[in-house]
DNA sequence: TATTGTTATACTCTATAACTATA
DNA sequence: TATAGTTATAGAGTATAACAATA
């Protein structure tokens, strides 16, 4: 075996980092992550690909500023992105009469079809951590992780 | 201002996402890591690089593949990560009498000076989510981070 | 033969500055 | 003047393949 694993070994005393919230939240992010890419790689979409078609599908018309910044995405990077699910048939932009400079952002139907596929691969990912947690340790998790990237808790 | 702000806006209707373990670890990551980013930006000292030091420190001596494994990075990134560190001055690679082809990686005096002063802003840092959470629902985080990223759980 | 560290490289993600066409 | 989208570009982070020195 030539590859090293991503996987940390515990062995190692790692002083405060394991009472780091953001230590902590990098490799249980890696973790998912890893299982996302590996749940969704034959179909050759990323996570964030991924979170666009989604956004579409329950939002769709929305201009490319409204779903880059409803995902943290910036618009500079978001046009890449896009391009390469439009080049892929799975969304387009569509004119917008009352602002000629903005876009419209839908699935094709084709998008549609293949999210589809998609969200059952994804609910499998994740049952697989949800299992890890409990359905009660989710909602707990989700809830604290609201909080952190919300300053009103501050 | 002409910059995007990463901060999502909560306006829209991101469909299945918002129940997505993995979607939600994302935000709060990405929250957290600007704001280390900011509280460490002036010491042009990156989390990872942090995280080296802080290792370096409750296990001197270890070798390359001992820190970078146990920080999840893999070794043939580790190496120009490591050479940045040396390169300030702030850590070395050591000769083991034992293995003439492995290196112990050791704080310089300099490193540990800085690291103390960078545990400083980071326990500032940390205070700042801590209080987003409380002490209790950190800990119930960390616990609940710690499942994600542990297979015996699944 | 296998392992430690290394180099070279490529792809993704993220960030800034500057442009265009519209408003 | 300001905004929506875009281009170019640069910096990190992360991945694989292949190598030299040593075990």
């Amino acid at each position: 075996m030539s590859h090293t694993n991503l996987a940390p070994s515990s062995a190692v005393d790692v002083g405060s980092l394991s009472r780091l919230i953001g230590f902590a939240l990098r490799r249980a992010q890696t973790a998912v992550l890893q299982d996302f890419s590996a749940t969704l790689g034959e179909e050759n979409i990323r996570p964030a690909q991924y979170s666009v078609l989604e956004v579409l599908r329950a939002s769709p018309g929305l201009r490319q500023a409204q779903v880059s910044a409803a995902l943290g995405i910036k618009t500079t990077n978001f046009v890449p992105l896009f391009d390469a699910l439009e080049a892929a048939g799975l969304a387009e932009r569509r004119a917008i009469s009352a602002d000629r400079r903005a876009k419209g952002l839908f699935l094709s139907e084709r998008g549609a079809t293949t999210l589809a596929r998609l969200h059952t691969k994804v609910a499998a990912h994740e049952a697989r951590f949800t299992a890890r947690l409990g359905e009660d340790g989710k909602g707990v998790l989700l809830g604290l992780l609201a909080r952190l990237q919300d300053p009103a808790f501050g």
